[in-house]
DNA sequence: TTTGTTCTTTAGGTGCGCCTAAATAAAAAT
DNA sequence: ATTTTTATTTAGGCGCACCTAAAGAACAAA
């Protein structure tokens, strides 16, 4: 990444997990033990691991002062935690994944790469929030739209933008839920359009909807 | 798996290519080079891996006279295909990825679960081919469908089974063949219905579509 | 400040999957 | 049948990430 690192597996669990102590505090150094408990590994193991990623210069770690991250280790880590949080999204919104998303989405997001992270994110409507609320960090890659990559017209309705409008073309479970769904007078074919961040429907009644609605229903964009 | 082995990523590796023998013949045995060979590992590390198979019970295996599959090793190699294939449904076919698709399933598969595996069959609509047109294993698992896996409505048009009709609520992707799609006369709202393998359109017209299309396409079936 | 506790690091060891090099078996060519 | 070639296996090592046990540093309380 950046310079060119090699970051292996173990590696990018550590950065990932370092992202989050910094996304409570980018400013505190983290401290071994914190750092071994919630990887579920011994402090020893956490101290040998800081080191070669202080060697790698992902960190910078002076001893018995805990561990900060360097610019180029910081990337790594939200890179890494930005394809979890999308991989929940695939995962929990869209297929309706009920086992364990984030133990699956911890093994996935090692073998993205910044083309499949585009891909995903883009199918999910870049989102900015995951099925449990954490703001999924943006891209480190702006990688450029081109034709291999064409823009999208369908989005999830959580993506729909300000001064958009559409349609509803899809309603992607049938699930106990579905009947909630009718009831907000939603159904196929019914226009919506969003402005100062609130939907309205057909009849211009604001549409209220929670996350988990704005998921499951495809909006196809006017254009 | 079965009884109760556990299997790691590695030996799920040479369990797969494995398979991939014994897709093109279940009776001959494989040479231990040609399987390091396709692995990409030296024939040594081959053997020894295996040895280690042999032990517990997954392959047949006697010295110089190549190897087999076992029952149970024969239903883990076609379950990790199957996972792996689907992987590739989903990334080339629905989410339009455009970069080394095989490589990334390769390293996901080992991250899926029977939940997992039967969410995704299940988005796809129980492929049986995947995007190179390999046949997709049958689930070894049949996961008694459940009040946490509802019944799908919505599925890909290549899914849709005879007798079945609906309508055509999302067309997934905005790129240059979206053109084509609407030359043939779909839309979203565009009724349709499947009889011995043909797909009418609302004026009783037999659809031509190819695979590519068919999984771009959304449908919702009449209950 | 001294003592006790907690945290961190070092030192040494394990398992795993890979490697190379060398030995041995099997197969092919003469 | 003997030699040559190819395939396979053994033996010994390496790197990696983990572990335990023990030493040492930092911190808190008396």
């Amino acid at each position: 990444m950046g310079s060119g690192h090699f970051v292996n597996e173990a590696e990018e669990m550590y950065l990932q997990k370092l992202y989050e102590f910094w996304e409570t505090d980018n400013e505190k150094s983290v401290r071994t033990k914190d750092l071994a408990n919630s990887l579920k590994v011994k402090d020893a193991s956490a101290t040998g691991m800081i080191q070669k990623l202080s060697e790698k210069g992902l960190v910078s770690y002076e001893k018995y002062k805990g561990v900060k991250f360097t610019n180029s280790g910081l990337k790594i880590g939200r890179q890494i935690k930005r394809r979890h949080r999308l991989l929940e999204c695939l995962l929990i919104d869209v297929m309706g994944f009920k086992g364990d998303a984030h133990e699956a989405a911890c093994r996935m997001e090692h073998a993205m790469d910044d083309e499949l992270e585009f891909a995903l994110s883009e199918l999910l409507g870049d989102p900015e929030i995951d099925p449990s609320g954490s703001p999924i960090p943006p891209a480190e890659t702006d990688l450029v739209r081109n034709n291999l990559n064409p823009k999208r017209d369908v989005v999830i309705l959580n993506s729909v933008k300000n001064g958009q409008s559409g349609e509803v073309c899809a309603i992607m479970f049938n699930d106990e839920k579905s009947e909630q769904i009718s009831h907000l007078g939603l159904k196929v074919g019914t226009e919506i359009s969003k402005e100062n961040d609130l939907v309205k429907i057909g009849n211009n009644e604001t549409l209220k909807y929670d996350s988990y609605f704005g998921n499951k229903i495809l909006i196809r964009i006017n254009s």
